[in-house]
DNA sequence: AATGTGCCAGGAACCGGTTCCACAAAATCG
DNA sequence: CGATTTTGTGGAACCGGTTCCTGGCACATT
């Protein structure tokens, strides 16, 4: 209600002087500073936002974009960004939409080209080329957390080694016959990470010596996706893996219920390793990577508020660290034709 | 980049004008206004968003206030509210803190006092007396989805209507030992809706005569939460009860995983319902009340706009349906004492 | 004594739009 | 046909702040 007139009124200074108290720019004297600010206490003075916006420059927002919002990811990493956004005193505008929807490409088109934001985080989005020409063309800093690196600033873990070491684990363990759940055939839907994940897997196999047995069983990214994948997938006797790596702890789940339904016992006939150490991995006695998705959105917003201080500032490319829990998921396998082949161990 | 100066000046007619032309109101021939509405397009002209709230008071923002992301029904009302919003090219601001927590009190002294929205969205939270103040106070309409009733506008299914009918289709069954998972024991931390649906379960009980068996079994409302409770109270056979129903999906489900887990047979020996229709309630066959947060979402947006397109609007209640869902994980009991008892229905 | 230099404060311009007001031309009316 | 209303347009004020510029004063410097 009360505008900086009003304040600089009661406390009997002119505008100008009441603003650069409240501000903290440029000379006000000790005693007038003090004043000003009482009055604007006592009237309740809070500044117009727009009026500062328009005259600044600056929003005191940053703007989110994620894909969706029902997988633990995305709503963690949103909570991390949200609580260090509320310490700074930033304001968070959404923008949420699946890739590929309308709702995606009028988003692009008409909201992010209002600019209400003085930077941006995108979550685990693989911007398309288009969307990517757009997002530099605003101008204002970006950075990635668990996606596509778009050359600027990002934060995530290192998938790709994480994809291995869940896979290297699963060797160690003596596992020969081990698949990976997750993601779609072509790899066109699914998000970087997850497709880097997969890169590890294969890698890992590869560098076995098992290249040829690699293989990849597409699922819906969530738990039912995982459940039905491994259903199948244990389905037959002769062809059943004796291990699995999950391309999250979501799926992971989602076999270890597969095989409980089953009768398959985990982990004696069969291990399961996720990624993420999701709420649900403790219940499951899930030996998973661990990541912790909250600090990753604190982190996106400290990389931003770098690059907003200074814009000339060089960007950073932060990896988190992503340490193999292990639980009671995964075991040395111990058949007899698997034990002679882990005997080295 | 372009200013409405520089629209004016292509278009050959003057700010004033130019102004009329895009925004649609007074007088405008129609020749210049095609004239004014191409060079806007031909310049990539986009209005800056704080000029115009400075003047009109209009953000073209509504506020959100969620307590948490990680649980299914926010998150979906979450998206739901920003697809509606979408739709009608207004952005989402994001207001998440735990209720009670340090940061919550600062959002609402600090951030919503800026009011950098036309109006908010309180989804699932049951503002404390003081907020509730200060959210009437802020002057702009507030609608609340599946939380309190702030005695303005709100949507959410009859919470106390589902906890009772899911009751009761145990009651049909010949369930006597039926016991309401989840919910913290004072009932403090507990959200409005899930304190309603425990309410409509001890009212069913009543009714049927069973208020002295009438059980509440605390639980973090998480589906480790309803795991934990359900193998405490499978644990003793003595005061084992026959069913539960749950205060919501994951809960429910997070008691399925725990009976097989204990070789209890779901719903031969023991049933469960939950409610919310959950992604996970498929996979787990489980009986549930469904209600859908995407559409409620969106109702709430609806009434929103209504309110603003006319302040002295009447406020509505919406009632979303909440059909049962019949599966498998609910039978009628069938062990020989109980069936004595449940002969007559 | 004249000339900086640093501190403090006020007046006015400005950010980018919308809207009020004045005014002219055209259309309607009695 | 004159009076009034409607239609179309431009100029200027305004929304609520910040910031540039000007100027007074005190103190230090040559």
């Amino acid at each position: 209600m009360a505008g900086i007139a009003d304040v600089a009124r009661a406390a009997g200074v002119s505008k100008s002087t009441a603003s650069r108290a409240l501000t903290g720019a440029g000379y006000v004297s000790e005693e007038t500073r003090t004043r000003v600010q009482k009055a604007a206490a006592d009237l309740g003075y809070v500044p117009t936002t727009s009026a500062v916006n328009l005259v600044t420059g600056r929003t005191q927002t940053v703007g989110v974009v994620v894909p969706t919002l029902d997988r633990w990811f995305f709503a963690h990493v949103l909570e991390g960004i949200q609580d260090a956004l509320l310490e700074r005193r930033y304001d968070l505008a959404l923008y949420g939409a699946q890739p590929d929807s309308g709702a995606r490409r009028q988003m692009f088109e008409h909201f992010l080209a209002r600019k209400r934001f003085d930077g941006l985080i995108a979550v685990g989005i693989e911007p398309s080329a288009h969307e990517l020409e757009r997002l530099v063309e605003f101008g204002k800093p970006v950075v990635s957390v668990g996606g596509y690196d778009v050359g600027t600033n990002a934060v995530s873990i290192d998938d790709r080694a994480a994809g291995r070491i869940a896979t290297e684990h699963l060797l160690g363990l003596g596992h020969r016959e081990i698949t990976f759940v997750g993601g779609d055939p072509d790899g066109r839907r699914t998000s970087y990470g997850d497709r880097q994940r997969l890169d590890g897997y294969l890698a890992a196999m590869h560098d076995a010596g098992l290249a040829a047995s690699a293989r990849h069983s597409p699922s819906e990214v969530t738990m039912p996706g995982g459940y039905g994948a491994a259903v199948e997938l244990l389905g037959d006797r002769q062809t059943r893996p004796t291990a699995i790596v999950g391309v999250c702890d979501e799926v992971a789940v989602g076999a270890v219920i597969a095989a409980r339904r089953l009768g398959i016992r985990v982990p004696d006939q069969f291990s399961v390793v996720g990624i993420d150490d999701h709420a649900y991995a403790e219940m499951f006695s899930l030996t998973t990577l661990q990541q912790k998705p909250h600090q990753q959105g604190r982190a996106a917003v400290q990389l931003l508020m770098w690059q907003l201080d200074d814009p000339d500032a060089p960007t950073h490319r932060i990896y988190e660290s992503s340490p193999l829990i292990v639980r009671s998921s995964t075991a040395a396998i111990d058949d007899a034709a698997s034990a002679i082949v882990g005997v080295g161990r």
